[in-house]
DNA sequence: TCTCACAGGTACGATGTCATATGTCACTAC
DNA sequence: GTAGTGACATATGACATCGTACCTGTGAGA
């Protein structure tokens, strides 16, 4: 995330993008692309913590925009933990660590600019730390009906095994069935915020294949016996090796500088 | 969550609060109300999913701002997944799954209506799960300069063991030294963004002294020898230990009822 | 019965104005 | 010389008003 592909010689805070010709296209809100082009801006490193942004009526005249709008975006901008807007003095850019990794917008950016995919790492090993803990709670749960549905979720996988579209669709249903049945609202949440970022920017090498959705559906099958079995350690375990394991089959570079933080780790639970 | 304290006799979308009397405290924004206001009203219930809010100019009246206020607060209550906005229909309060529950006024809101301290155990289950894991990455990492962080963290929290409020700030930062040390800043965050809310809301029965500080500083020390001793294992136990030993330890009531999803569990990793 | 124009309600966006917070700098009083 | 004061510029906060775009239901007409 340090590192900078498009240096900024100028140094000065403004805005090098939405030179003219405001496209409008029907039926989107201008300030949606406010927002992207600010957030981009920081993320990439064009604005760098601690500058200050272009006054309101500067970035009008930038986004071709009123000051609502403008005002609106900074606004929803300041939401995400990006900038910190302060009345008399101006709107800065706030410290990385205060900002919200899990909005969509951010994350997207993020994953954008994350050239050596260390961010797409520390992402699959939260993810598999969430997954796996929340497997073994659900393995020891009461909540009956709920199992039940993580049985349906398989079944649905095994029968959709001839469309990949749709195999997939009931691959993230299964481990959603699990989180649901684990209680813990708070973590299928987060999981929930992740995931779909995670697998539409894994850039896969190969696509799903006849292959991999044999393995796929014997690991899930593996977590499935596991929670069935009422054994908590072994569906942490097998959540675990299913999510890194098919982390780091995708992954498209092994990286040898950056340490995957934990992906790499045999599982160890 | 489901529990309602105040039943809604009336049915309509109409807030209940906002009656007269804007204070307007000096230096507070508007806005901050309005959006707590609404934030309010949906968690507790009184708004529920799916119904629509009052169009901009009720809420204008209501609250008695203008419309500026009202759309940029709508906007941020938007942002945060409580509603979905759509032109030429309204405000549209949105599914409880959708809701950004890492949000710092969120949640805020919805451990305050969490009766049953259900939510605050998901908390700490999602917590445990994280910081279990950062622990083992800490442990086999090469970051050779954030452990002696960790180490200089513990000797921190040892020489402020007659200071109970820096004794808690040195607690606080040798948790986020670990995770530091991880190098997985997306978990970092996450636990950091509910870390405060959780001890903040945790309405402890004995505060913390003497006998509870130097358990604290054992377990510590636990969780800090098995990183310098590279043992992951005896991290993540010693990190869930800690973590769900002092949730169980401060945790009110036992909550007969409703499973305490995780925090019940042995580690068991 | 179906289609389409229209009205009403809603959010979107622009513009202008004033209020308020903050920093700077020259000026003044000591 | 220094501290205090006040004018001023600049920034965001808030309001009021206007017009536009979008959605939905309704009723006239084919």
């Amino acid at each position: 995330m340090t590192r900078q592909f498009l240096a900024d010689p100028f140094g000065v805070p403004v805005a090098p993008v939405a030179e003219v010709a405001p496209p409008r296209v029907r039926g989107t809100k201008l300030g949606i692309n406010v927002v992207q082009q600010i957030v981009n801006d920081i993320v990439r490193g064009v604005l760098n913590p601690g500058s200050t942004l272009p006054p309101e009526a500067d970035l009008c005249d930038q986004f071709g925009v009123s000051r609502t709008v403008i005002r609106e975006s900074v606004k929803v901008v300041q939401e995400k933990g990006l900038v910190r807007i302060e009345h008399g003095r101006g709107t800065q850019v706030t410290d990385p660590r205060q900002w919200n990794l899990l909005d969509d917008v951010v994350l997207t950016a993020i994953i954008a600019h994350d050239a050596n995919l260390s961010f797409l790492d520390e992402l699959v090993a939260t993810r598999t730390a969430l997954e796996a803990d929340m497997a073994a709670t659900a393995a020891v749960s009461r909540a009956g009906e709920e199992k039940l549905r993580i049985s349906a979720a398989l079944e649905l996988m095994r029968s959709k095994i001839n469309n990949v579209a749709e195999f997939a669709a009931a691959d993230a249903h299964f481990h959603d069935m699990v989180m649901a049945a684990s209680g813990n609202r708070l973590g299928r949440a987060i999981v929930n915020s992740i995931h779909d970022k995670a697998r539409g920017s894994m850039r896969y090498h190969g696509e799903y294949n006849e292959a991999v959705m044999r393995r796929t559906l014997d690991e899930h099958q593996a977590v499935h016996d596991a929670i069935m079995a009422k054994n908590a350690e072994a569906a942490a375990v097998a959540m675990r090796a299913h999510i890194t394991g098919s982390w780091s089959r995708r992954r498209p570079v092994p990286d040898a500088d950056a340490p995957a933080p934990a992906a790499r780790r045999r599982a160890t639970r």
